[in-house]
DNA sequence: ACACTTTTCCAAAACGTTTTGGAAAAAGGA
DNA sequence: TCCTTTTTCCAAAACGTTTTGGAAAAGTGT
């Protein structure tokens, strides 16, 4: 069950160096002892020991990530599909993914610099990214492979897999205005993080192409490590406003604050606001009046980020990979026109 | 920056054994040249190569877990309470912890083979076991050293950490049944998975404890590819009986389904009908009312099953380890007597 | 000064692969 | 047949550690 190379190569009466190279497909062994040493090996259930071909090889066959679960990572369907995608991608290339768990940014770099000075990964996958953000720079000054699923404020070249937010709360914001809708407000992600960067410039955006004012008392931010406590506070104070908006374009990790809010204000979602979240969670598509979302491909992201990062790993330039990729519109019960 | 030993011992101008052993505390190099190595191990940022020892050591140093995202697992809080305390400990042991994701049961046994058969991993953790569950007599039959995080029906001894959901089921049920509570109705997990037997078995427990009839009409299951949807449905049927529950028990997991049936039924949470969860997720907390219920410690669960797979891979005998945690009852707002 | 013990160090082997640099055998060409 | 080329194989080295089994040096007691 646990036979090694030595032992194969003598049952087979060939050097190891024969039977290494015929299960590689070298072309220095003939295409009869190949299928010989083939059949024996699946007989024989041989497997190499990674862990010696990844000492002669100088290369650990193995990618990291950390994830830190007090920022809510995990209540979040996307999260899963996009490591679900990372996972499966990886296992394909013969590839192993080392997991590391952080409570917070201290620790979160503490695991990354084991996993990169310690050698136990020839590259990293990097998430929930900060507009600085202190792992970036200490993976490109040391030359470490990487890819980011998300993008930073740095300015030196670096490989990126990220969510077109920008068009996605422009698209949806247009669509809105569409209806007639002429009070949005945003409710965006913790400011200090990157990607309610993007979904604020789509949403102002959105607002210029379709003529409307831009007012500040619209938007508000939710806290992540508590989404639903604020966003629950800022759905209150929403409509304290003189003229309250008609809809609302937010994250969908975000929605039961913002159902509970509506829910006291006796305010109905889709009816009397509304609504458009993005990412398409279970409570989207089960809750009635059902959420309309942007969706964006989590899992497609994940085999791409992969994908990129073994280029990075085989010595090609990072900065040839930056991909956006376009996120889609689902329209359900809970974007009408204005009543 | 990646200094190897050999280097490193030509630095210092002694053999490699004797650096190697200084490094690992031999008793058998001088104090003063040990001090000296370290130093100069300290200064030269010097890691001995995980790969390398891995191979000498024969050992992996690695333990490898399985997740499914379809079957809901990270809506959960719980789960990744769990995880961190695995990873944290897997960490602390150096050791690393290797993830794979599958879709399902096919691609669950797949993925740990791999792990298994490719000599990928020194021990594997087990989660979300079935009552007859194939990984487990899998893992038996080739004496590869595990643990459960759960149980399951098997004779052969095996290593397992549990929490206690029979003790905790009954303490609900009889502090509800001590309320006044005539009516205590289950709405458990899916059939198939070991932990709604445990949860069954307190429930009726319970009941018998405080002398009240058991009624097969008060019980139902959910699914665990959508907890809402399914839990949503029963809990309609629920209140079609002639003489409906004023109480039910559940997993939190399943508590938007429930919430939603009730508000359609114009029943209050916690006025209306008494709840107790099972799992303290965030939901639990920001709810108005507050949902009382059953804490079981995640994190130091984890930090057991780490420990314990660490004996087990010594060598120890596996049946030695079989803990069952107790858990703890958290009564908040949702937990009073009938009115 | 001698024998004996203890302390301190190290050369060589081992872990299981892949790669390098040939060498032997077979095939091809005249 | 003999020389050349191609095909097929393999011995040895290498990857970077740890462990084994001494050997040399230092200390101890007489």
């Amino acid at each position: 069950m646990t036979i090694n190379l030595k032992q194969l190569s003598k049952l087979l009466k060939l050097s190891p160096t024969t039977v290494s190279r015929a299960l590689a497909d070298y072309p220095d062994v003939s295409a009869k002892t190949r299928a010989r040493v083939k059949q024996m090996a699946i007989q024989q259930g041989y497997q190499p020991n990674p862990v010696a071909r990844r000492l002669q090889k100088g290369k650990t066959e193995t990618i990291g990530i950390v994830i830190t679960p007090e920022q809510n990572y995990f209540s979040d369907t996307f999260f899963i599909d996009l490591l679900s995608g990372i996972s499966n991608q990886i296992t394909r290339a013969g590839y192993e993914l080392i997991l590391g768990v952080a409570s917070d940014e201290e620790h979160e770099m503490q695991s990354m610099r084991r996993m990169v000075e310690g050698k136990r990964v020839d590259g990293m996958i990097l998430t929930l990214i900060r507009e600085q953000d202190s792992r970036v720079g200490y993976l490109l000054d040391r030359d470490f492979p990487f890819v980011l699923y998300g993008r930073t404020r740095e300015t030196r070249p670096y490989a990126f897999v990220d969510m077109d937010g920008k068009q996605a709360f422009e698209k949806a914001c247009t669509y809105l205005a569409g209806l007639g809708h002429r009070r949005i407000a945003l409710l965006n992600g913790e400011p200090g993080f990157m990607f309610p960067v993007g979904c604020r410039e789509g949403y102002e955006s959105g607002l210029f192409l379709s003529g409307l004012e831009l007012d500040p008392d619209l938007i508000r931010e939710w806290k992540h490590k508590d989404p639903s406590q604020s966003s629950y506070r800022w759905t209150l104070e929403l409509f304290k406003n003189d003229n309250p908006p008609t809809a609302i374009l937010f994250q969908t990790e975000a929605v039961n604050g913002i159902f509970k809010g509506l829910d006291e204000l006796d305010l109905q979602p889709g009816k009397d606001v509304a609504l458009i979240g993005y990412d398409d969670l279970e409570i989207a598509r089960i809750h009635r009046p059902s959420l309309s979302v942007l969706r964006p491909q989590a899992r497609e992201a994940g085999q791409r980020v992969v994908n990129i990062l073994m280029e990075v790993i085989k010595g090609e330039d990072p900065g040839k990979f930056q991909e956006i990729h376009q996120v889609e519109m689902v329209i359900r019960e809970t974007s009408l026109p204005p009543s």
